[in-house]
Order: C-alpha cells, then structure tokens, then sequence
DNA sequence: GCGACAG
DNA sequence: ATCTTGTCGC
C-alpha cells in the first residue's frame, strides 16, 4: 500500500482517485477523532531527503480530552516533492495510529485529499490504507485555486482545479488566515468542514492536529545525543 | 531557463 | 516540515 519509487505510486494514486469508497457520516453522540502528524529535526537544511530522522504521534480525542496516543521515532522513505508526499511519510504515519489501542472514527492530518495533481493526496490514500474515514487539513492549496472567504469564524469559500470544488477555505478563527479542510477517504467536504469545526476551539489548529503535533515534538526534544 | 510547489 | 526577522495587538 505504499510504493517505495515514483512511477508505482503515480499508478496507485490513479487507483485510488477512480475508487468509490461507501460514504461516511459522523454518527450520532460521542465522536472519536484522531489526529497524527509528522516532526523534523530542527537542523534539517534544504526539502529534505530519504532516511531524514522523524517523529510520527497520533492522538485520539473524545469530548475535548486526549484519551489514548502513540509516539513512533523513524526515518523519512523519500525526499519531499509535491504530489508524492506518501512516498515520504506514508508508512510513518501508518505506524502511528496503528499504534492506538483502537480505531477512531474519523482521522485527522496535514495532507490535501482531492486537491493533488491526480485527486488523491495522503489524506486519502492513508485513509484507504487504515480504511478509516480522513480530513486533511493544510496551510494552503496544492492546486486548487479560490478566493479567501469573509472574516469571521465559521466562514468558507470553495477550491476548485478546473471547476470542481475539491476542497474549501475555513475561517476557524475571527482575523486569522483561513486554513484549508480537504475532504478525504470516504468523506465528503461538508463533513469535513463539520469534522474540523467540531474539534476546534479557540485555535486556529483543530485540537487532535495540535495534540499530536505537541507530542511528536516533544519526542523529538526529549531525545538524547 | 525561472518560479511554484501539501509536509 | 523548520528557521528567521519584524510587526501588530492584547
């Protein structure tokens, strides 16, 4: 499920953009949401490169509160270059939350989905991997291209790659920069966005992202030599 | 050739 | 991602 060369993830990327996964709806009540992400060593110079050490951790939240998380320390597959990062992080990320006592039911990550050269972007090609409904969350777009909604939290704007909206704008806080919520495997945008507001609080970031984040740092920090 | 380019 | 420097605002 994850390619080790270029040309062999290109072909899965194909697969994985014309896939029809079952759709996916929060259900309702309690909803578990976890959250992985990926750190460097502060010193890395350049877009990095393969066997780079990494810090992978993924957090589970339930109600506003961590209740399980795993931290995994290994090294990069690949360099970075836009479009492949799954060749780069994939199999640390899997780790990671396969490192959780239990599935949550919806995934967090800093990935596009649907807005990736070929549609599928780590977040849906991870969440393909778990079979896990997943929500990317970004700085900014890969592709897709769309006017910054109105200031205000709570307030979106579409992203398109040609004219079909991939992913959308989120303001989850009042005179912040908007942050991008892309729709990934087995879940549509409107679920996302809801996905992503339902964890944020008063952070731009959603919690599960900050959580994990703040874990994989201190993983790193914490080390010796 | 030059800049852009998820993390 | 991570780093740096500067600016604005509470």
């Amino acid at each position: 499920m994850w390619p080790s060369d270029a040309e062999s993830l290109v072909e899965l990327q194909r697969e994985l953009a014309a896939a029809v996964p079952e759709p996916w709806r929060p259900p309702p009540g309690r909803l578990l949401v976890g959250g992985v992400w990926v750190c460097f060593p502060r010193a890395l110079s350049g877009p990095g490169a393969t066997g780079d050490p990494a810090w992978a951790a993924a957090v589970m939240m339930a109600e506003g509160r961590v209740v399980d998380q795993h931290v995994v320390r290994g090294v990069t597959t690949a360099p970075y270059a836009p479009g492949l990062l799954a060749l780069r992080m994939g199999p640390l990320l899997e780790e990671a939350v396969r490192g959780l006592a239990k599935s949550p039911d919806v995934l967090l990550l800093d990935a596009s989905g649907r807005d990736h050269p070929r549609r599928a972007g780590l977040a849906v090609h991870l969440g393909a991997v778990l079979d896990l409904p997943t929500v990317g969350v970004t700085h900014r777009p890969l592709v897709a291209e769309g006017q910054w909604p109105r200031d205000g939290r709570g307030a979106t704007s579409p992203l398109r790659i040609g004219g079909e909206v991939v992913a959308a704008w989120v303001r989850t806080r009042a005179g912040v920069r908007p942050l991008v919520v892309h729709p990934g495997w087995r879940v549509d945008l409107a679920t996302a966005v809801g996905v992503v507001e339902s964890v944020t609080r008063v952070r731009r970031t959603p919690e599960p992202l900050r959580e994990a984040r703040r874990l994989a740092r201190t993983a790193r920090d914490g080390e010796r030599c």
